[in-house]
DNA sequence: AAGATGACTTTCTGTCCTTT
DNA sequence: AAAGGACAGAAAGTCATCTT
């Protein structure tokens, strides 16, 4: 049995098939008679117009595509929930790729995007581009030739819409906290420094450290990048030396604290006794170990439905000048008031 | 004779512009 | 208000022509 055609349905209801295609759309004239005896017809064949066919006349599908770096990142997940919120509202269909962090898998994702006609494209880049990465990525941009919001990470040289955050305040502040909550040897887990966001954060903390006289201490700074097992093996081996230890860390995402929290809890020190630390960002399922601790929070699902707002005014007026929205972020204090 | 190759046509299903 | 028909891009189908 073959699928059932607007040709059927304009036969079956006696009409063209453009009035048909009138009534599926709302657009342009019809009797209410004639509608109602096609949506009848459309009703009893269990009619659902092919996708396919529509983007196929229209040079353009009803999908909006989200690539993101990291889908083992509950962060991402958020993003996710408030993207897919608003995909709903608008009847619209979601393209998700994840690129691992990988720059070769960005450039796959979009190519996904440019074949699938996406109306529209939310992005978190993997990385940093390299001068022929660059190019690379405004070649098929320009062949994909749909509005673009950027997300968490911008691409430097790129202009477009973009949902960011304050990531040097944020950190900064972060870091005041342990300060102010009496520590002095107080050191960071890095992010990947690639990235603006990693780069923001180091610079934040730094920049604390420097306000209230700190020095910095190179020996307090664990070259991390964001992901969990490079954070645990980072710990175990600083855990492991002679060297004297920060009694607190500013962690630059939620990741690396899984990771530098199965090092700490390996080494069976007490959290906020021994060492104390703020993460940038929520770390996911904390609370069921009743464990108290300290995050930058921000609102993520706000991020991601934010990120769909701009592109669908983007659709609605192609030629105004692009936006950059920061999304406010706010330190929850939550450990011990004595060590923070 | 059998197989490979290339040129051309048809098919798929909606959309949209023109005509009645 | 409604009908008619061109059209979109890729794949499959058709047929003629060329190579072994």
């Amino acid at each position: 049995m073959s699928e059932i055609t607007i040709n059927d349905i304009a036969k079956e209801a006696g009409v063209g098939k453009s009035t048909v295609s009138r009534v599926i759309n709302g657009s342009g004239y019809v009797s209410s008679e004639t509608r109602k005896k096609i949506e009848k017809v459309m009703e009893e064949n269990n009619y659902f117009p092919s996708a396919v066919a529509r983007s196929l006349s229209k040079q353009e599908s009803d999908t909006i595509g989200l690539i993101i770096p990291e889908a083992n990142n509950p962060f991402f997940g958020e993003i996710l929930s408030g993207v897919s919120q608003s995909i709903d509202e608008n009847d619209l269909t979601l393209i998700l790729c994840n690129t691992a962090n990988e720059i070769e898998k960005d450039f796959r994702s979009l190519q996904v995007m440019l074949r699938q006609r996406s109306k529209g494209l939310i992005f978190t880049p993997a990385g940093n581009y390299n001068k022929k990465q660059f190019k690379k990525l405004n070649n098929l941009i320009e062949k994909i030739n749909c509005p673009i919001v950027l997300l968490d990470r911008s691409i430097e040289g790129f202009t477009t819409d973009g949902v960011y955050s304050d990531n040097f305040t944020s950190s900064y502040l972060a870091t005041e906290a342990l300060i102010k909550a009496g520590h002095s040897r107080i050191g960071i887990i890095q992010g990947d420094l690639s990235l603006s966001i990693g780069r923001e954060r180091l610079a934040g903390y730094k920049k604390a450290l420097e306000a209230y006289g700190l020095e910095i201490n190179d020996h307090y700074i664990v070259p991390g990048n964001f992901d969990a097992d490079t954070t645990y093996n980072l710990m175990i081996d600083l855990l492991n030396s002679e060297a004297e230890l920060p009694t607190a860390f500013f962690i630059s995402n939620n990741l690396s604290c899984i990771g530098f929290l199965r090092a700490v809890f390996e080494k069976n020190l007490k959290i906020p006794e021994d060492i104390a630390f703020v993460v940038f960002d929520k770390v996911a399922g904390q609370e069921l170990f009743n464990m108290k601790y300290s995050y930058v929070e921000r609102d993520v699902r706000k991020m991601g439905k934010k990120a769909m707002e701009l592109l669908l005014k983007r659709f609605e007026h192609p030629d105004k000048p692009y936006e950059k929205v920061i999304i406010d972020s706010k330190l929850k204090l939550l450990g011990s008031e004595l060590y923070i």
